[in-house]
RNA sequence: GCCUCGGUAGCUCAGAUGGUAGAGCAGUAGACUGAAAAUCUACGUGUCGGUGGUUCGAUUCCGCCCCGAGGCA
């Protein structure tokens, strides 16, 4: 099996360095696993790493998608694999790097996610039962489809309720019996995390919020703006973007638009932890021990 | 100095014509199979500013005191 590095984490942990501290010494090439990253035109607010922070090292998954574009982590898993791949190809072992935990799950268990294509008008049909009937209604449609999915699924969930119901709608097939059969890992994979004490983060992000801010978020919010990126589009919804609107709008003053980011930031961290926490094999190091444990992957 | 309005959960506030109180936000824990920086779920004891009094019983009524905002001298 070919065999491949992860680095994961809460936001602001210290992923971006380390990842590239790691590739220099495997003179590899890293492959981003973040859905904001993504975006072309965002930079500051998604800190991705800049030209002169990559040193040299080929970056790939950075700016794919114009901001006005939807993407998934179908299309993700599809162009990840492309990238690790022909990193193979060179003889070289990619490191992922990123806190989007979907994405590494998307490329190290699930063969089926990304077999079935969305469709807006399916999805659009079941969205408006649950508005006009209810998110109980449309929870019991799926309970008489697909019952071990509707067992798990909290009714107010609707969007996982609405995929299931478009998955069995077009393929016919339930949900539950997809899970089953999720196969191992193609590849031999090591997932380091790094994890920290729950204060020196949150001062690593409270410094990382100003930091934006003296970079220029709130011009790059106003420059997507400008470029006709709409305020509900899903690049939008980024952190640190849709909490600027109001005060680009005048809505809102600077000041209680940047502490909602900063709250916005933990909660997500404490998400990913949530997350990541759950995710299996995951061999946690603290940030100052990463290089000793990248020598020894 | 006098008058008025406030002082209730970390924050903003609601409330009981007297039977020891509850929302939103924050916080904590969790979920997550083509939106994932998204989405969803669960969790609320706090000397109801202090102190005397009335009362079977006061955070709620009365007195005094402290703190804050405003008004009048």
């Amino acid at each position: 099996m070919k065999k491949v590095i992860a680095i994961v984490g809460p936001t602001a942990s210290g992923k971006t360095a380390a990842s590239i501290v790691l590739a220099k010494q495997l003179n590899t090439q890293i492959v981003a696993m973040d859905s904001m990253q993504i975006y072309r035109h965002m930079n500051i607010g998604t800190a991705k790493p800049t030209l002169e922070e990559m040193e040299g090292i080929p970056h790939h998954m950075l700016d794919v998608v114009e901001p006005k574009d939807n993407y998934s982590v179908a299309q993700y898993k599809s162009d990840a694999l492309k990238c690790i791949e022909n990193t193979h190809k060179m003889n070289k072992i990619p490191v992922l790097v990123g806190g989007t935990g979907l994405y590494l799950k998307a490329l190290s268990t699930d063969a089926h996610l990304g077999d079935t294509l969305g469709s807006a008008a399916i999805r659009q049909k079941y969205e408006a039962i649950a508005l006009e009937q209810g998110n109980e209604a449309l929870h019991q449609m799926l309970r008489a489809v697909d019952e071990p999915t509707a067992n798990r699924l909290h009714p107010n969930d609707v969007r996982r309720v609405v995929r299931a119901m478009e998955i069995y709608h077009i393929t016919g097939q339930r949900l539950s019996e997809r899970e089953q059969s999720v196969p191992q890992s193609q590849f031999n994979m090591t997932v380091l995390g790094i994890s920290m004490e729950r204060n020196a983060l949150i001062q690593r992000i409270e410094d990382r919020v100003n930091l934006m801010l003296e970079q220029g978020l709130v011009q790059e919010v106003q420059k997507l703006l400008d470029m006709g990126v709409e305020r509900d589009c899903q690049a939008m919804q980024g952190i640190g973007y849709k909490e600027l609107i109001p005060y680009l709008m005048g809505e809102q003053s600077l000041e209680s638009a940047v502490e909602t980011i900063k709250i916005r930031t933990r909660q997500y961290a404490k998400r990913q932890m949530t997350w990541f926490r759950a995710t299996p094999d995951i061999q946690w190091v603290q940030l100052e021990d990463i290089n000793q444990s990248m020598l020894e992957v």
